[in-house]
DNA sequence: GATAGTTGTCTAGATTAATAGACAATGTGC
DNA sequence: GCACATTGTCTATTAATCTAGACAACTATC
């Protein structure tokens, strides 16, 4: 199973970025889980079918990631870093999530605003036309790394100074709570994926080309009545998903 | 909310290929729904603070991929290519939960093998280590484009001869079926994204940096033994998926 | 038909990515 | 200590990408 070129040339993709994310499938793969070692540069060179000087580029680049880290002298070894599973269920919950897997899971308010529902949040709300809506954008850490940016629809006649509550308790689910909502379930949830745009670069510090796995979902109260709907997008070389039904 | 950098040079991604998959997210977020029509060149140029030849190559791989037109003297139209989405519940199926949102869905065999349960596979399937499994590996078509590539693990014992049901009945289902299991029930549905690799690229005529939606699931029957455990990859710009409980 | 706006094509030059080879620096095992 | 394998650094060359400008070809509108 060895050679071939499993990089492309001409793709708009540099050569170094494409081995850089086969290395990282490669190592995801568990391929070098005994020795916790890569191949050698010169060995991965050959593999791909190209000069060590682009395999080192590569290697470069995923020890900036903190993936890899290469010794002089004695070879390139990969640092564990497991990806965080997020459980989806009907009782979805960031920081309940994250669990045991972190020390520590946070989420920090970046704007919120209010204004008058329209198009698809107020179908899935089932709000009317222009019933008042509270916007709030959000980012999640789990110590102290951003792997989540969110944005969340609220309607406004019921959840009145959410935001307040969100940057108070420092959770939306304690932020429901303190306004009299104690449970909700988890109505649906879509799943894509696509490449990162330069807002989300910034806020979770990817570099172009990475990839985010986005979720649109609705939480509704016991009896059914939409309470909030919101789009998420996680850095998918940081988070998974497990949908358990 | 105009210009700048939403490109970054020497990040291994060429800035014809960053300007095209922003661009892809800018016509999803349905920012040209109205006219069809795309900002002329010369205007995605200044917004992305590059040379309008740079956003032509730009549009010329969009075109090549077929989600764009370009028409001289006219403008740059955005061809209507909805993106699929697959429901994940209790009882998830290719083909029916394709249904009615494309002509037709096919799976075609691309190997088969016998051998002995190992490892994770052996755990998911609650089988001794050793105890005989078939593994499958298929591709699903929807209106003859490729859209995922699966690899599947059954107990042999219980499902001999799967693999030529498989191929007789085109269908993982009346396989089952054929063998006598007329139901069955999704446990888990793990999901990740990664780029792909250059097995998927070549199944599913992929580019690099393209992005795969990989699912690792779990499926039992109404006893809740299991009876198949499954990796898919779905190619993420024609596939999104729709979890309910 | 004239005009303005848009895409298509060509040339040339500057910048970046990739290859090639040589050798230094460092860790492992004998 | 010594040989060996591995990563780190340097120079030079070639190939691909991006910028810049000019102008042709085409469409829609007036």
């Amino acid at each position: 199973m060895a050679e071939r070129k499993a990089v492309e040339r001409h793709s708009g993709v540099a050569l170094w970025r494409q081995i850089a994310d086969g290395i990282r499938v490669f190592i995801a793969d568990g391929a070098c889980r005994d020795s916790g070692l890569l191949p050698p540069a010169a060995d991965l060179a050959e593999r791909f079918g190209v000069n060590r000087h682009t395999v080192r580029a590569a290697l470069a680049f995923l020890a900036d990631e903190g993936l890899v880290e290469s010794i002089q002298g004695y070879g390139t070894r990969v640092v564990d870093k497991r990806q965080l599973t997020l459980p989806i269920s009907r009782r979805t919950r960031f920081s309940a999530g994250v669990g045991d897997q972190a020390a520590s899971a946070s989420i920090q308010l970046l704007r919120s605003a209010e204004g008058p529902a329209a198009g698809e949040v107020a179908a899935l709300l089932r709000l009317a036309p222009g019933e008042a809506i509270i916007e709030v954008e959000e980012a999640g850490y789990v110590d102290s790394r951003p792997v989540s940016c969110s944005q969340h629809f609220f309607p406004a006649r019921r959840f009145a100074g959410i935001a307040a509550e969100i940057v108070a308790t420092g959770s939306i689910t304690r932020a429901f709570a303190a306004l009299g909502l104690t449970d909700y379930l988890r109505a649906s949830t879509d799943v894509s994926a696509r490449h990162a745009d330069a807002r989300e670069r910034e806020l979770m510090r990817l570099s172009p080309g990475a990839i985010v796995l986005e979720t649109r979902s609705v939480n509704t109260d016991l009896d059914g009545v939409p309470v909030q709907c919101s789009t998420t997008r996680f850095a998918a070389d940081r988070i998974s998903l497990r949908m358990t039904p």
